[in-house]
DNA sequence: TAAAAATACTCCATAGGTATTTTAT
DNA sequence: ATAAAATACCTATGGAGTATTTTTA
């Protein structure tokens, strides 16, 4: 049996007539009988009942003309569902993202994915740097978002957009005063920083900045998330330095101020696997290019 | 897009290996190949990610995999249960009965053609003779059930059993006393029969045994149903004849005696329409006349 | 007797086979 | 280097066409 034998069965039940519905199928009446002929046999079971003035229904082909119904309808479902996931306007997209990303762009790049392709379920996992190239080449999520992303051979980085640090100061710091801070003024200022124990390469680069200022930062808190260290510099604690896009966080007694020039920047970046497949990850690339370029 | 496809495709993605999946289609594998190809090209979207060393499933690969699946079982479904039709194994089948069927030989064919054929439903109309042929010719019935049928062209009218009557008394009436009785006999008592305008071929036939008997039966109730006619008689308000098999409903104060030779006889038939098209009609039949033959 | 389905036959499109090449590990 | 899929080309089955017959209302 093939869809050929139920399209025809359909179209004559339909019909109700063997040269209406040869018509229709545009063929000749004589193989489209021999078709439904060798249907009949093959199921075992007459489903028309025919005479030279009439086309009925038998209870068989009742019961089998629903089904056939249904089940070309099926047919055409399953290929539209598979062509859709195969253009990537439906299916399944893990994205990874650093705590730094998710205050300005993330959100942004969230927002225009889902109103273009709202029949995509994306899924959200924050994980820091250095985690996202295991997260990728074991196909945990298809693209990460980080900053300064360890490379490899196997994974292809884009820069989606550079961001100048600002210094982070409690609203009472007479550093406040200024309209911009050298990094060289935070000297000796208790400084709120990232654990290197972490690996995250945004906690290393800013122990490079400092001791380019030819200093050592007085920490006085480690923390992992840029969060809590933006609430430990609005009760006072201490300073620290963040991507101007943390700026989107308001909260009571904190205050940022631009650097000096030359403005220390940190890029943002999407990595994914040289060869992944996915037919989402050009509609996600294209949407992450396309918010970064409106700043 | 052909069953051939999902069904190349099916065993294609379960080997996730062409040349096995060739082998076990019985085909060779570039044949396969090209099918699988043409089923992409239809729906406009890669399925299989090949290489030469493996075989994958993309995201509308896993989609139309389980879509095929549950089409192909769809397609097997649909035939076996068209195939049950035309066996007549699996159905709908209406049957139309005279009272007075009911309540011998009507329950045992009910109940055997309910082991023989679980799957068929049954209807039962409770139609006097008469009113059977129209139903028959409608086609709200498929056979029906009675006494001394109104036969037509383009009916087929087969005697199923053969009752002779008995004279249904009151326990306390003096003919009560006799081991049989003649029907003439019954000159002047008090009759219980059916009304002739109801058009019961069995009320005629009571009205021509006395008449034929040299008297006018003395009629002092009508009833169209012999159930209420057996309980008049056990009430003490007459006597009437029945048909044998309705001896198997027993009540308090009546007796039922055997006519004399020659005893007049009633017959059950069974009438379908010649052109009768179901392929339960065959099972109904086989059952009616077994259980007739098992009396 | 007229309309429609079934049969008889013919033809060619394409599913499937064979031989070979390409590709990826 | 090798296993496996893809490509090239050929063959032949069977789906579809044309002409005709059979059927039944």
């Amino acid at each position: 049996m093939e869809l050929r034998h139920l399209r025809y069965f359909v179209t004559v039940v339909e019909e109700r007539h063997f040269g209406r519905a040869a018509a229709r199928l545009f063929m000749s009446q004589p193989p489209l009988s021999q078709q439904i002929q060798q249907l009949e046999q093959e199921i075992g079971a007459q489903l028309l009942d025919r005479t030279t003035r009439k086309v009925a229904l038998t209870a068989a082909g009742e019961s089998f003309y629903q089904d056939a119904l249904a089940i070309l309808q099926r047919v055409d479902d399953a290929a539209e569902r598979a062509r859709r996931l195969g253009r990537g306007d439906m299916g399944f997209f893990a994205v990874g993202f650093v705590a730094s990303a998710a205050y300005d762009i993330l959100p942004r790049i969230f927002r225009e994915f889902r109103e273009m392709l709202p029949q995509v379920e994306l899924a959200l996992h924050e994980l820091q740097g250095h985690e996202q190239g295991d997260a990728l080449a074991s196909g945990r999520i298809h693209v990460g978002l980080a900053r300064l992303p360890t490379v490899s051979e196997s994974t292809i980085v884009e820069t989606v957009s550079e961001e100048t640090l600002v210094a982070a100061l409690p609203a009472s710091h007479p550093l406040a005063y200024f309209e911009e801070v050298a990094i060289s003024d935070l000297q000796g200022e208790p400084f709120i920083l990232f654990p290197e124990s972490s690996r995250s390469r945004y906690a290393q680069l800013l122990y490079q900045l400092c001791s380019d200022h030819g200093f050592e930062p007085r920490v006085v808190q480690k923390t992992g998330e840029v969060q809590t260290a933006v609430s430990l510099v609005a009760a006072g604690i201490g300073v620290t330095l963040v991507p101007e896009s943390v700026q989107a966080v308001h909260r009571a007694g904190i205050v940022y101020r631009p650097l000096k020039e030359p403005r220390p920047a940190v890029a943002l970046s999407v990595a994914y696997r040289a060869d992944e497949k996915s037919p989402i990850l050009p509609h996600f690339l294209k949407v992450v290019h396309r918010v970064a370029a409106n700043h």
